[in-house]
DNA sequence: TTGTACGCGTTATCAA
DNA sequence: TTGATAACGCGTACAA
């Protein structure tokens, strides 16, 4: 078992010096055709490859994203993180992921843990006990320390970054249009409480619909569900709310859910209540995920483009570190901007076409 | 925007020595009381971090695993991913995510950019393009350079490295004997081709109930798909190869699938042909995922535990790194170990009770 | 054409 | 009690 070699060996083995080594390897006219040719036979043979965490340090910079997100068992973070790996491997640097599993203490662990040297920047999905408590001190440390963040999907306004969004508001607004266009006369939503960003914005395209059309919402239509981490009991919960929900409103007949499992949670109660989908009941989520495909029948969706979304994030955050690189101006008000991604509706099974 | 403060920087303002500094903030004895607290209220005051990667420089380790996949996309991925990420940081290590993207290349590359000092070991599973080539030296000569791997689900014996697996023939020879347990007696199975190691296991399993029941297998009741990346395209595909199975096999009552896909896929195809389900016909899949349990019917599935299996080999790797630090007997036969994982039915309604 | 010296940020050892 | 120095691995400006 051979450690892996550094330039150090491989100059004490031909009997040159260190830095002979390096310009060799790195091609320099400097060096002899005849030791170079040397040198990097013998590299090749020993399979040398520069020790990144040497660069990192002499460098000051690691070309790692640190990626902080709620959860990765969920396919939207992590198609954002397929599109955050796609462009930043294609731009020379690797991710580093971090879960903060809804917990604000986890995020702040894990964003101090990489912050100190391991990466160059963030890319993060806010927590939704940090939204909830409204504590927003390690965002703005580590952009005070210099060091670049690129928030999506889960934002708030106050922090001076990046970020990246999908317009959840004319996203919704779409979809609650399209049932009515498709003659739904009740139409409930299944939301979560105000506090998640993307829960408010959707009731908010989802009230926005109604008005436009002059339909007046009903308190009871609107249900908001307190969106823990998903466990079994949780989901019994949810079911017993969304049957709450059609027996008090017997003439629903459109659901807009701001997510799939609410969405696939409601059919499935919908059923169990006699309910026919699309025919008496239609249904639109916002997702990104396998259910809505998959699931019979499949959903019609507000598509939320996480794969976009990852590698829109990873080119602004890596466009703001390569440009600090030769901008060394640090006194000029930083403009940040806040890429909105366009949401489409994907019509399936689960409304009239 | 100050950079972050460094011993040096604090050196220099309280006019003392770097490794005073360095002392006074570990609390040395040796130094007096009076600069240690000013010191240490110094560095307080300026949010002092220890960097990194210097660290990493120094102890000649980083403290951070490095995870290849082939797809992130995927609930029993990420959640194995979870499991890692879980007993890493519980164990002080940071986690970094490559993606083969099922291809040979994407996985050497992705491994020479993390073995080059970035982290202390790998865990892995095999891109399919790899296990189709049967290419291994990348895992060979990383395993050379002295960095440990540890494999799992997707693993080949003949790599020396620490293994997590399920005991795919026996899961799924549970399923097929429950399925013949509930009264099927034409059960097909939906496979991968045998180049994916769990596929063929999968494969066996069924084979083995069949034998242990005295039914003989029939060739016309073994599907095995060409698994690529799940493109549309790929998935009429799909459908289409299923169709065609049942079309030629009219009296199937069981299903046995290696994956959710296939058994959702199934069962949307036997609707269409006017199966019932479970009544008519049942289906059993190898899964760890979301359609399993909120697909309608819901999936009665061979559980992988994927989670647990993220755990079990993050535990491995890093036990094996720390023995590492006491261990310089480098001579030794090392011994590698396989865990296998229990795998266990969770019976939905796809199968009568 | 080659080698020396320095610095990136830390810690450990040894000297003062 | 404090400080200087070396080392981790690399690249580069400068000296030989």
């Amino acid at each position: 078992m051979k450690r892996k070699i550094t330039l150090k060996q491989i100059a004490k083995e031909l009997d040159v010096s260190i830095s002979t080594v390096s310009k060799a390897l790195r091609n320099s006219i400097e060096i002899s055709e005849d030791t170079r040719q040397k040198v990097q036979a013998f590299a090749k043979l020993y399979n040398y490859r520069p020790n990144n965490i040497a660069l990192s340090l002499k460098n000051r910079k690691t070309k790692t994203i640190g990626i902080i997100i709620p959860e990765i068992v969920h396919h939207f973070f992590s198609k954002v993180i397929t599109g955050i790996e796609l462009v930043a491997n294609k731009r020379g640097y690797n991710v580093i992921v971090g879960l903060s599993n809804e917990s604000f203490d986890k995020e702040v662990i894990n964003m101090q843990m990489l912050a100190n040297g391991s990466i160059d920047g963030f890319i993060l999905s806010i927590a939704k006990e940090t939204l909830q408590q409204q504590d927003y001190h390690h965002f703005t440390e580590t952009i005070n320390q210099g060091m670049p963040i690129v928030m999506f999907d889960r934002v708030v306004n106050e922090i001076p970054c990046d970020k990246v969004i999908v317009d959840d508001v004319k996203g919704a607004k779409q979809a609650v249009e399209k049932l009515i266009k498709n003659g739904c006369k009740n139409i409930a939503i299944i939301s979560t409480k105000d506090y998640v960003s993307v829960g408010k914005l959707r009731t908010q395209g989802y009230l926005d619909a109604l008005e436009d059309h002059k339909i007046t919402p009903k308190a009871s239509l609107i249900l908001k569900i307190e969106d823990k981490l998903m466990s079994d009991d949780h989901l019994d919960k949810l079911e017993k709310e969304i049957e709450q929900l059609f027996q008090s409103n017997k003439s629903i007949d459109g659901i807009f859910a701001v997510n799939e499992l609410y969405a696939v949670t409601a059919i499935k109660v919908a059923r169990k209540l006699g309910l026919e989908i699309p025919k008496s009941l239609q249904v639109i989520s916002f997702s990104d995920g396998v259910l809505s495909k998959h699931s019979t029948p499949s959903l019609t969706t507000v598509s939320q483009h996480g794969q976009e979304i990852g590698e829109e994030a990873a080119n602004l955050l890596i466009n703001r570190l390569e440009s600090e690189e030769t901008d060394y101006n640090d006194e000029t008000d930083e403009v940040y901007e806040t890429v909105v991604i366009e949401t489409n509706l994907i019509e399936r099974e689960s409304t009239k076409n």
